[in-house]
DNA sequence: CGGTGAACGTA
DNA sequence: CGTACGTTCACCGA
């Protein structure tokens, strides 16, 4: 797998191109031509890049290169916690401790004085070897722009360095491991693809139906305010219907913990907080309790998803925007702002595909236990995939019922200790003792402060820095033991679902597919209404496809239900 | 003013 | 409740 060094100026106005025998450098307007033309003579390029939002200027012309290496994300896949700085990066492929490395120039006058090790104003590295301060910031680059453009060459050799080094790292160090080279590799590209599409799903938006969204706020917040006064007049009106169930304290602050445990107390009820989960048994005792709960749920949707939030969020053309992470959590899951990932389930009815268009929508089904067959190698487990209800082999297994056998292998894989899984627990290590130890080696470990790695070879800390192998206090040990051991499966998933993102986004996208949503095992796409049932069968093949690439095998069976709609509240649960 | 915990939304 | 995340709020201490 060849790469090719990527890099725009950071006003977006220049870009360059590095390979070993070629390069190319101009105006970011003319890269499109430049990179048809690298990837007519080279079939399968790679483009490295520092990160994909290197890539904004050209994706603003309409293109994108199919393939990436986003060398931030390779990084922290390798190295794992969220440093990636472009300084980071050169520092690892150059063998420097980061500490002493120079970092980006600010504005103010210290600068001047603060580097000792200054670098002369052709090279680009300063004489220990670190990236010139002002390179960090692009400024370096920028200079002599647009007449000479050596210095934006330079930058892109060095990306390429980087990458490279990236790629023959990872090549090593997971064929040492219990990894094979080329399933680090394949890691490798399908989260750099996912980056790049965390990029086109900031574009994109999730399309909604405004008036049904403003009126499921309505219902829940009031009518638009147009005031202050009109604002605070709706949010007690929202309060009264809680207060007038105890008449006398009226002047309870809902929104403060302190005083709600309080106004409980007055109704008779006493709690040690006022969470949800306790105050739901207390139902029945009395009307102020599914009151205060009511509450709760239209303040959320006031506060959080109300009407500042629909100005703020949803652009004119009817889009819920926010920024995407493509491996932003603790164990590499995607994240998102702005309530594309925690949106209620009672506004999902405003999530709808444009005009002459339809979701495709699809889940895995029972993505944990399978994924836990999948990276533990357990014959028998992986047997029990083949069902596509994977509980009921499990049960029969263990001479449980299925509700039973359910709730064991999901306490084995969160380490949960209350509850009364413990015996059918017992039944799972016997039936299935080598995913089992999977498990339980990676809770040892956590407990230890030792990093473990998902099946990709991500690297997830348990500890911080310095502190691996620390004697530390038995409730931390704990902690950490059932943080590791839920990170392996939930970040193992979270490579598979983005495998299975990627090859979705590389199979549709002539049917005019665009990927609107990723939330953990669920994705929409938003296709043109006549290609949807095509693009909804290419959904469900791209997960065989991607699960034998990310396996590679078929012995663990991954299902998908996938269904052609036009709200989002059409799935079933 | 920034940091922290409570609370709750999603998987 | 078992893990993860993002957002808002009240509170605390500087």
């Amino acid at each position: 797998m060849s790469l090719n060094g990527l890099v725009t100026s950071p006003s977006g106005t220049h870009a360059a191109i590095r390979r070993h025998d070629w390069s190319w450098v101009g105006a970011v307007s003319d890269a499109p031509r430049a990179i048809a033309e690298v990837e007519r003579l080279d079939p399968s390029p790679r483009w490295a890049v520092w990160s994909a939002s290197d890539l904004r200027p050209l994706l603003d012309l309409g293109t994108a290169p199919r393939r990436v290496w986003d060398c931030a994300e390779v990084h922290r896949l390798r190295r794992g916690g969220v440093d990636a700085s472009v300084q980071t990066l050169w520092c690892d492929r150059s063998g420097l401790p980061v500490s002493d490395a120079p970092v980006a120039p600010r504005s103010d006058l210290f600068d001047f004085e603060e580097n000792a090790d200054r670098a002369e104003p052709e090279s680009l590295t300063t004489p220990a070897g670190y990236l010139r301060g002002d390179a960090l910031d692009g400024s370096w680059q920028t200079q002599g722009l647009p007449n000479d453009t050596t210095r934006l060459l330079t930058w892109a050799h060095a990306l390429l360095e980087v990458a490279e080094h990236q790629q023959a790292a990872l090549a090593r160090e997971q064929g040492q491991g219990s990894g094979s080279a080329s399933r680090a590799l394949a890691t490798a590209a399908s989260e750099s693809a996912a980056a790049l599409l965390c990029l086109e799903l900031e574009r994109a938006g999730l399309p909604v139906d405004r008036e049904r969204l403003v009126e499921l706020i309505t219902n829940s917040a009031g009518p638009r305010p147009t005031s202050l006064e009109e604002e605070l007049a709706s949010r007690a009106e929202r309060d009264a219907v809680v207060l007038r169930h105890l008449p006398g304290r009226e002047s309870t602050d809902l929104r403060n913990p302190a005083q709600v445990r309080a106004l409980l107390l007055a109704a008779g009820i006493e709690v040690r907080d006022t969470r949800k989960w306790t105050l739901e048994s207390f139902r029945e005792a009395h009307p102020v309790v599914p009151a205060l709960l009511a509450w709760r749920t239209r303040e959320r949707i006031a506060t959080t998803y109300g009407w500042r939030w629909l100005d703020a969020h949803v652009g004119p053309d009817d889009r819920l925007r926010g920024r995407w992470a493509a491996s932003d959590g603790a164990a590499g899951r995607m994240t998102a702002e702005n309530g594309l990932h925690n949106l209620p389930a009672a506004l999902r009815p405003a999530v709808r595909a444009a005009a002459g268009h339809r979701f495709v929508r699809a889940d895995l089904g029972q993505i944990e236990p399978r994924v836990l067959a999948a990276v533990s190698g357990d014959r028998a487990l992986a047997q029990a995939t083949a069902f596509p209800d994977l509980y009921a082999p499990v049960a029969s297994r263990l001479g449980v019922d299925r509700s039973v056998a359910k709730v064991a292998v999901l306490a084995a894989m969160y380490g949960q200790r209350s509850g009364t899984a413990g015996e059918a627990l017992a039944g799972l290590r016997r039936a299935y003792p080598v995913a089992m130890a999977l498990l339980e080696d990676a809770a040892e470990r956590g407990a230890r402060g030792e990093p473990v790695r998902t099946f990709g070879g991500r690297l997830v800390r348990t500890a911080r820095p310095g502190e691996e192998g620390a004697i530390v206090a038995p409730p931390v040990a704990a902690g950490r033991g059932r943080f590791a051991r839920n990170a392996v499966i939930q970040g193992s998933a979270a490579e598979l679902f983005k495998a299975w993102a990627a090859t979705i986004r590389a199979t549709t996208g002539d049917l005019g597919a665009e990927i609107v949503l990723c939330l953990h095992d669920e994705v929409l796409v938003h296709v043109p209404v006549e290609a949807a049932s095509e693009c909804a069968a290419r959904v469900d093949a791209a997960l065989a496809d991607a699960a034998r690439r990310w396996l590679g095998s078929e012995d663990v069976r991954f299902v998908a239900d996938v269904s052609v709609i036009e709200r989002w509240s059409e799935a079933k649960a």
